[in-house]
DNA sequence: GATGAATGAGGGTTCATTCAT
DNA sequence: TATGAATGAACCCTCATTCAT
């Protein structure tokens, strides 16, 4: 019931130094739980507890609830969160020279570094949840990553973006569900990767 | 007050003799039941409760502990179950004329069919149950399979059962998680098939 | 539903040697119910399961039903089988030569047979049933003893029959409770019986 | 809708520093909890629900879960306090001037204040849990004054811990099971008294 | 704003009792 | 009549969420 001295101030924002410090303190706590949350998540699963996430953040549970006004909310930050990360890196590598190299370096960092998102699909997926609401848009520089790597002849033309989305879901849900390493992961995708290559292009063997 | 019986699968069995006719209302409790967990399953993955099975299935929770002594023994039923009519049917599929084919369309049955399948194994896998326990043994025949088309000419020499189980799987798993629809199962499929048949063969176009 | 064929038979008792058989059947049943029920509740006290005694019984739980409408029918009918031994117990000793031997033995017999009683004692304690409901006179032939042995002058006059009770139930619940072993129990007992004795009388040392 | 708090206990810690306010809650929950425990277990037994206990503090039961991990966790909190209290009152009673008059009160004063230890020791031991666990010592008090009456005269040199240690669990448990009134309770025990004393000591009558 | 104690619905599981066989 | 499968209330316990501090 105490309310924050801060309140009762004057209109002028005298004190904007310390609130500015207050907002220093609450970002760096929503990156620590974000942080834990992914690590807990991963260990765990769906049934990571918020307890557990909030002991690992060094925080208490209602700071957690501060940022984040449910479970799923949390979830869903940490989803989009990686979403972002993911199209910055399509954005950059849309630049790159090789545009079929380009696209299946793409494909296989995707791969390799889900080992914490399918839970976290999963878990949105069971609520219902649409992964995708307020997410930044990963579709589009995924889509240019594509057409560039057609247009330079290293992937089929007749492989669209809902395929490939199916593909790079498979692949991902794999990984991290049977916790593929990296050599079976490499054999793998060759496979995929061969099958979305023009025919007549390069095969390691037959 | 309850399921109609029907709703759920059409296993009535005909015994005769007397002592066998309390079995009979058993094992059609243990199918409804197996059925309603699969269906509840489905849905609700991992977090679907005892009691939604139940009365799903039409029973009292009671019924279903009597049969599975622990949820995780009804997760391995209905997995152990599933692996068993995939075993069979990789059996029949052995027999057949073109090794290609068989192996093809048993991989596509297999992702068809699997809309349940990947949540049971995930259960099993964060409870650190071993899903094969028990189970009768389905990388066998798939083996079988394998070699069949492999000798035949239908898949490339160099692709072992890890990756095939890996790109199975992966394909199962995401078939169930992205809800595939016929045509999309078929386009991403076509990918996957592709890149397994040996340099040169037949494929649909460029 | 079927409904028992001797029912309609005519009103003599024609199959009376049939009738006798099951009678037969009942009367042993019941025996092993109760031989089971005693084993199980010493074992597993309070929470001893129905299905686990009619296990021991060799019957199914439904048989026992039809004997004992409840579970606590059944505690009761334990107790009061023991009391009736117990009674009977009494009444022959009442007979005995040195009445306040055989006031001594009656009472140390009863503790070094309480070790089940107890464990029912409690249960129907627990339930708010009175043990004693329907149950033979257990107090008449212990009345009689006290007495007898007040005038042979082995035990003190301004001993009532609440205070022996008393005595006799605590070392009853301790016996059971504490597991005493013989010895325990004797030297345990010798104390009470000391108090028992009229002043000056006989004591083992001091 | 909840119980009143003063119904139970009168344990309002007073604290100052800020921190320890949030403590002051917990304690005070804590003895609630404690307190009603008792209340339940004494009428309930054994088969006491966690939740009726709750129900009693005026808590939820969550609120018993975090200071109890365990029902068991909780009965043995109950009896460890109890113990501590006896074992307090044996070192006061320790330096009382009349060694035989202290050693006789003590007994009585267990006796009738042990209206709840049965149900809790009972519940220990029927978990396989050893009651004296991390508790107090009260052997060693109680030895003690055990020591001082018999070098006092007072009782019989001849009584060794286990017989008294067998006659007060005895008394204790008749006491809490039967409901003895206090002057049952005076009667009975004048008898166990005379047993304990010395020949020819002081008696009441004969 | 941060904390973590409190809450209580809900989860898995057991078991006294009923009832179809 | 005996059997044991079925039932479901009740049990212990967990954990997302709230709220007093």
């Amino acid at each position: 019931m105490r309310v924050p001295l801060e309140r009762y101030g004057t209109l002028v924002p005298v004190v904007n130094a310390r609130r500015a410090d207050v907002r220093a303190d609450a970002q760096r706590n929503r990156a620590r739980v974000l942080d834990a949350a992914e690590v807990v998540l991963a260990r765990d699963g769906l049934s990571a507890s918020m307890r557990e996430i909030a002991e690992l953040a060094g925080v208490g549970v209602g700071t957690i609830y501060r940022q984040f006004p449910t479970k799923e909310a949390l979830y869903q930050a940490i989803v989009q969160d990686r979403m972002r990360r993911l199209a910055e890196r399509a954005g950059e590598l849309a630049q790159a020279a090789d545009a079929g190299e380009a696209f299946f370096e793409y494909f296989s960092t995707i791969v390799a570094d889900s080992t914490v998102k399918k839970v976290l699909v999963d878990a949105l997926a069971a609520s219902g949840i649409d992964a995708k609401a307020g997410a930044p848009d990963i579709k589009g520089p995924i889509a240019a990553l594509l057409a560039r790597a057609q247009e330079a002849g290293a992937v089929r033309r007749d492989v669209g973006m809902e395929e490939l989305l199916a593909l790079l879901s498979a692949a991902c849900l794999a990984a991290q569900h049977n916790n593929w390493g990296d050599d079976l992961r490499a054999r793998t995708l060759a496979v995929v990767f061969d099958g979305l290559r023009p025919a007549g292009k390069a095969r390691a063997s037959g």
